[in-house]
DNA sequence: CAACATCCTTTCCAAATGGAAAGTTTTTGT
DNA sequence: ACAAAAACTTTCCATTTGGAAAGGATGTTG
């Protein structure tokens, strides 16, 4: 979404419209102003995730144990591997202090309330130290987030498609690895470097 | 600065003249187009990345041991809790394929390139668990940078300042409790959370 | 001091962009 | 089938924005 790749500054409803086939002035009369359908764009992104979680979760896993977080992990991870954008928009109205960022705070805190609970459940059984909550709900989803956000950056950069199947699987495990300290289970081929990251291994 | 807040899009070559108290004409004068002007803001910016590091580096700390590690995580997170526009600019300019991410790509391939034998060290040594590179990389980085390019959000949401001292003390606790399993050694008193927040641990 | 280069301002332009207004087609309810 | 409402298009406008051009001020050098 343009939105996602440009900012709200950047992005213009011409454009967006070109690309959906239509005209401005039609995306102006089913969403207002361009505020307005920035608005309609983070609501659709967040009943989206939403959806996603619930069901997930309904089918399935608590998120107390290790298993249970495990596979918590490998749902969210796999969602941000998808769904780059909803990250990308959500980082560009960090940028600034703005109505927008007010707005996606409501979104955000119900994300997070739901969650506090479970995570505090994680430091109290050991899973995970004890730390500051807000610098661990942090850690944990720009650990999930990021290298999806950057996907561009890092197959300049490496050479890898972080969308692809190996590479997501593989910052899962590396995720796992990270925050419960098991190496990964099954030994997995790391998708190559390119040569210039290689020779700096020998150094 | 202005290509961080709003993206190079966004951004608007008037908008920064008026800020620095000069006309617009007059930065293309030194700068030449808009292009040239965003690469000059990059190469200063990692210059001055650049300089900090090895400063510090030289100053001090082998990062292939544990102390070590911790010190450079301190000096990171420091930076990066003051210097938050550098990773928003480079977020930024990863949203989407364009020659100005190419152009940072350089820059970025340089610094990790000094970094790759360090981690390689650290997972050798069984400092951190045995993990794909690339995920290690992108974990580091993010969990040092992003409470501090998300601080906007997080003063909305938490009510705590990312900026304050206690604050990035807390969050560098947090990020080696994370990466090395050892809980503050110190007991911290964290910033405190807001009512919605320390509700949602009671449920 | 005169010629020249550097630095900076003023003025202008064309394209892009958000938005308004008015008109046309399609749908819907009766 | 017909009137009203909803959906959509065309046309236009004011503002913003990157950029070009020309002129003026301020050194700088022989």
């Amino acid at each position: 979404m343009a939105f996602a790749r440009h900012g709200f500054e950047g992005a213009n409803i011409r454009d967006i419209a070109t690309e959906v086939g239509v005209t401005h002035t039609l995306i102006r009369y089913h969403f207002g102003n361009k505020s307005d359908l920035w608005k309609a764009v983070i609501d659709d992104m967040y009943a989206r995730l939403n959806a996603a979680m619930s069901k997930d979760q309904a089918g399935g896993f608590d998120l107390r144990t290790k298993e249970g977080l495990r596979a918590w992990l490998r749902f969210y991870i796999g969602y941000c591997a998808k769904n780059p954008e909803q990250a990308r928009i959500m980082i560009n109205e960090s940028m600034v202090r703005s109505e927008r960022l007010d707005y996606m705070v409501g979104h955000i805190r119900r994300s997070h309330r739901a969650l506090i609970p479970v995570f505090r459940h994680l430091m109290k059984d050991g899973v995970v130290p004890d730390m500051w909550l807000v610098s661990f709900f942090y850690i944990i989803s720009t650990m999930c987030q990021m290298p999806f956000v950057l996907s561009t950056t890092i197959e300049r950069l490496y050479g890898v498609d972080m969308t692809s199947e190996p590479a997501i699987e593989a910052h899962y495990e590396a995720v796992v690895a990270f925050m419960l300290g098991e190496p990964p289970r099954h030994q997995l081929q790391w998708p190559a470097l390119p040569d210039w990251a290689k020779q700096a291994q020998a150094s």
